[in-house]
DNA sequence: CCCTGATTCGC
DNA sequence: GCGAATCAGG
């Protein structure tokens, strides 16, 4: 990989919109990490950018809209074990592919489109319920954090996903989803 | 432990 | 010029 001036643009522009080194990187692309992305800011003379910016991720949003929701039958990634070291996202993706073409169709809840993830930008200790067409370079992830100990979703998803409108009282009791 | 940008320095 | 390794900090 080379900084083109495509990828340099893209990188002004990115940089200036407040987003962070990392989200910048996942934005452009494999083969562009982080220390590129800030060592190429550097060498531009384009640190400090104004203010903070919008440093901080402020993650998930504050539940609201909720609909009984087909949840999307996904994988739980391997706790543990085989989990790649550094770029953790890459341990699950398929399976996190294989949810997007299966219910690429859950919208329940609006997260911004700043707030949600790329695969790249998947962690294992997010939220992965697919956001948008996953044939779109749009396509996202929820990216909440999911206290739901090593569940997939984030509370809100986790609700959505085991919480159908029918069941609500007997869930209400459930401790935590389990996984297949 | 998650993340952030800053800096160094061999390539 | 480039970016991994490292550092300092939240």
């Amino acid at each position: 990989m080379s900084w083109t001036e495509e990828r340099v643009d893209l990188l002004r522009k990115l940089w200036s919109d407040g987003l962070s080194a990392s989200q910048v990187a996942a934005e452009l692309g494999p083969g562009i990490t982080r220390n590129a992305v800030i060592g190429k800011i550097h060498r531009l003379g384009l640190a400090e950018r104004a203010k903070t910016a919008a440093a901080q991720r402020p993650r998930a949003a504050k539940g609201t809209a909720r609909q009984p929701a087909t949840a999307p039958v996904v994988a739980a990634p391997r706790a543990g074990g085989h989990a790649v070291h550094g770029n953790v996202a890459l341990a699950f993706a398929p399976q996190a592919m294989v949810v997007a073409r299966v219910a690429p169709e859950a919208e329940e809840v609006v997260i911004p489109m700043s707030e949600r993830v790329t695969l790249m930008e998947l962690r294992e200790s997010m939220c992965r319920w697919p956001m948008g067409d996953p044939t779109t370079p749009d396509f996202r992830f929820c990216g909440a954090k999911s206290p739901i100990g090593a569940g997939p979703y984030c509370a809100h998803h986790a609700r959505v996903a085991y919480q159908p409108a029918q069941d609500r009282r007997r869930a209400r009791d459930l401790k935590a989803p389990r996984f297949a």
